[in-house]
DNA sequence: TTGTAAGCGTTATCAA
DNA sequence: TTGATAACGCTTACAA
């Protein structure tokens, strides 16, 4: 019906219809000002006629906002990530800003073209704390304003809000330990500097006992890698009471395998691990895990930006969410005499 | 260490620096034109030297293009978007663009302003053919290059692009009848106008032999809804032999509550579903489901996209992506005398 | 090969 | 209450 790629009406034919100057229109659509009614309601009129609406392009080279917002994370596929953009995509929504995802898993150099280029399109940015150290001093530089989400956090002087990633482990290492068991083995990522920081949380709550934790490094975090690396951890003598691991994907994978190779989870080994995504409910035996709150960091680390866009020091400000242990069925205590009750 | 916000380098200062004019900058930077060795050089220096990169609003204003895209899903935290936004942003990002999200689920009404203040911002809109029709009218009226995922087609003069839903259903449906089910259960979801076309599919599947079709609704396409209608559906005289649902969240849903019930899937009932989430074949028993290729939809409609941009008529090339029925343990033969072999 | 200058559509300042 | 007008940073004829 309409006549596409028609070149669409400016503030000036809006102004030139309504016999108004075009400064009266500007004032007048960004609500910023009153006028007669009459005027009001010419430019009112002349607007719908036209279906005029600004160009923010226009709008942006005199006021230096884009209007735009970014998160830019490691892979959109991980559940965790997903859950922090939702809850990012809401705060976003209601500020009327535009989300742009930035995907690092997408491109070979996040450090390079990427990044700059984004900072120039966006009035502020959300990133992972687990970027390369170059790709965040390069935001960093740029002085635009950025909230990371992670924590510890890798720059004092801006915001990095979440759950912090040494008391996570700690938690579920107290929670292990709780449980009876002894010999841990840990499943960790070493590309992701959060895997540290839950590894000296989790050994961290075994200091005092007697009890030892292996680490075994998995080359990706992903669900593929947990199967792949399954039988050697599952069949092997150091396996342990229980098994770690880095976050949910791996952990999933390591149940689906054990499943295949006749080992019982809970009974022979507990598994458990870190994210809480949805579906580790999902699966059987369904998995412990530590939530790390996704949605929540998403929606702080976005309200933060927002505040630093507007000046605030939000660095300063509370940026620290705590994890939950979710105990679930994949995790059983062997403490002698007694069997804590679980259900799904 | 750097000073923030500090005002940004222009063309005109690099050309100052450079001793030229700012058409020249402005040629070379964009690779359009070479010029004198030393000139060259010059610039060079002047870009590195003020950190000069190019306001994009700027240019924008000019060339009328954004260098944004936008995919317009209805919610994130489903897989099968999740899928779609991973292809389509490796293609985006291939081709320089940005990718802006807009997630229909966070808006309450996704017809008013959050797409129309996106169609100024983007070079061109992906967007979900399930979109409220006024939605989808909007978008088309505005002119901006759009393509479809999801079909048959809202819009015929654009392109759409993906599985098609009636065939899909009509391939599950058959897989359905060779194992033998006559009495068939659809969990659908009338919300999405894709479910309507699934079940045609299904039902056509079983025309020509004595078998029944029988629907139930769920109010959302979600694992919760599955759970919660687990009970009613698998306990009802008239649940048959096979549940098929709309999507893998609500089968999955109903696999869960199966459990707690102490129904044995596949044993008692078969239970199969559309999207094939990578999830799927995690949970117990893994779940049959029709792959509708939401990473290749998401490929193939931002290549589309960027086609459209381009000024080429992609409404006609091939925008079909065949369906893929994956079997899994939760659907089993009840041919009788005939038990067909199923592995993980 | 290089430069001049006219816009692009908006907001903001200042004057009327 | 309303209007002229100068930016904003860039691209692109067109001129030299």
């Amino acid at each position: 019906m309409s006549s596409p790629r028609k070149r669409a009406a400016t503030i000036r034919d809006v102004a030139q219809a309504a016999k108004v100057s075009t400064a009266t229109v500007s004032k007048f659509v960004n609500g910023g000002q009153r006028f007669t009614a009459e005027v009001e309601a010419r430019i009112t009129q002349a607007v719908r006629e036209l279906g005029y609406s600004l160009n923010p392009m226009a709008r942006g080279m005199i006021t230096g906002r884009t209007g735009n917002v970014g998160v830019v994370i490691l892979d959109i596929r991980n559940p965790y990530f997903t859950s922090l953009v939702s809850g990012a995509a809401r705060v976003a929504a209601a500020a009327g800003l535009n989300l742009i995802i930035a995907d690092a898993a997408e491109s070979t150099s996040p450090e390079l073209g990427v990044l700059q280029s984004l900072v120039r399109r966006v009035d502020g940015l959300v990133v992972s704390a687990r970027l390369p150290a170059a790709a965040i001093q390069g935001v960093v530089d740029s002085g635009t304003p950025v909230v990371f989400f992670g924590r510890p956090s890798p720059y004092a002087q801006h915001a990095s809000v979440g759950c912090d990633n040494h008391q996570a482990g700690l938690m579920l290492g107290r929670h292990l330990r709780d449980l009876g068991h002894r010999r841990i083995t840990y499943l960790g990522f070493s590309g992701a500097r959060w895997s540290a920081d839950r590894e000296r949380g989790l050994r961290e709550a075994f200091q005092g006992v007697k009890a030892s934790v292996r680490t075994v490094d998995a080359p990706a975090p992903s669900t593929e890698e947990g199967e792949r690396l399954a039988s050697s951890l599952l069949l092997s003598p150091e396996r342990g009471d229980a098994i770690v691991a880095y976050n949910d994907l791996l952990a999933m994978g390591l149940l689906l395998e054990a499943k295949s190779l006749g080992i019982a989870v809970p009974e022979a080994v507990s598994v458990a691990a870190f994210d809480n995504i949805a579906y580790g409910r999902l699966v059987s035996p369904a998995l412990t895990s530590v939530d790390m709150m996704g949605e929540a960091t998403g929606e702080l680390a976005m309200r933060r930006l927002i505040g630093a866009i507007h000046g605030q020091d939000v660095a300063s400000q509370e940026n620290v969410i705590p994890p939950r242990v979710v105990a679930r069925d994949s995790t059983r205590s062997i403490v002698k005499g007694k069997h804590l009750a679980r259900s799904a």
